[in-house]
DNA sequence: GTGGTCTAGACCACT
DNA sequence: GTGGTCTAGACCACG
């Protein structure tokens, strides 16, 4: 159960634990009854305050993703309804419709944009078959 | 020379306007000594405040975008490798790294990924055919 | 980590601090890490309003020179080449090609603007000798 | 009876022509009598403004340097006591000084920006024998 | 505590 | 007319 953090970047470091957490509990990577790290464990591994860890978690418990198991720390909580494409989908949309307005103003073609589209995905290692079958979703877009 | 400004935005209007300067110019749409509206013009326009416009066109003056011609007001700078497709993916890729990271993390495949991608383009109006021969750009993607 | 602030000159303030960060950190006087005085406290010292300075601020970090620690403040970022003399002297160029300019339009001799500049130099401490030998900057011009 | 305008320097175009004219009176290369270009051929000259033109023309007048003759233009005015080594440095001074302050929050040496000098003052032709005997100025710096 | 953003208004310099 | 600078004060986001 690993985050990646980036101080530098522009988005705020509570933000990016809150949404790693969500995607990877979205994508049913990260399952039920799961334990997170201790605040102060990920706080030291990113060189990072611990409130903002604290802030992070208190937003996604607030948000009925993680539990407060006292003693033990956070775990994911038993959400009911994970694993669809659809939820996934639209979690990426918005960075998506991000990118398209941005292609808009650059009066780029769809074709460049896709193909660079494409590029980043397999830099980043997403795989274009079809999903393991253990997976949750194994819908495909219409 | 056209400025879409909101205000709700998240992103700080000052940006907005500095990064919607930098794609129109990469696009070559705004073409070196153009002339930009003055900076009371656009607060007006817009009705925020001159110093918010101030803050942008200073940045982009620092950046070498604008040049200041004094008394009269800001023109797009001179600035030679207008144009070409490249410089555009570049202003384009880090929110499509972005993107692909975010994919990554919801474990989806590529195809699903592009798909959505692809939706996204169609509504902002991207269309997919060669660009105009009078436009800067006509390389392709390797 | 102090700055020499004049509201009197005609140079405006928030440039002042922009070129003493400058000449600090190309003199390695300032070293990477170092932190800066916060806004507030730098603007209360010298009686200047903190967005004066915090426009410095942010110039320099646009500049690379200094980076955003969020909620705790501004440090000198890690630039690679410190220290070197080629550096300094880039910055101090275009003065002295402004005063050789102005004693070329005076119709002055080379003996007698070299013999003021001496002059200036020792008013203001700058010493004769080599250079400290822990100072990062031994070489010396060819 | 030449200017050098840069209209991308800091320096505002009214005071580069005041300053380049005090300095060529001082040095007794312009003498009194000889008239200065017209506004609007200064102007159309170097593409700026003629009223900026006038504007250096008119502070240079209510100095006294300059002298307006009806229906000839502006002419050199008869200013008694030029020609000095003295005044002439005086007039380069504040940019040495300015300059030895930066050397100074640079670290330098004076070795290292007094040779630096030394050539930005050979690039602009500046000699470094005795001044012509025709000249005003045949003093030397004690 | 830190800096960022925006507003409002004043004054200045340049053309 | 143009933009630049500075002040004063408010509110927000982050740690």
């Amino acid at each position: 159960m690993r985050f990646s953090i980036q101080a530098s970047s522009a988005e705020p470091i509570y933000r990016q634990i809150v949404e790693q957490v969500r995607r990877h509990v979205a994508s049913g990577q990260w399952k039920a009854g799961e334990e997170l790290p201790s605040v102060r464990a990920l706080a030291q591994e990113h060189a990072i305050n611990p409130m903002t860890v604290s802030k992070a978690y208190s937003l996604l418990e607030a948000e009925g993703l993680l539990e407060r198991r006292r003693g033990l720390g956070m775990v994911i909580a038993d959400v009911r309804p994970r694993g669809g494409l659809a939820p996934r989908l639209a979690l990426l949309e918005p960075v998506l419709r991000s990118a398209a307005r941005q292609a808009a103003e650059l009066d780029l073609r769809a074709h460049d944009a896709q193909a660079l589209f494409a590029r980043c995905l397999r830099e980043h290692g997403v795989a274009d078959g079809p999903p393991d079958p253990e997976s949750p979703g194994t819908g495909r877009l219409p």
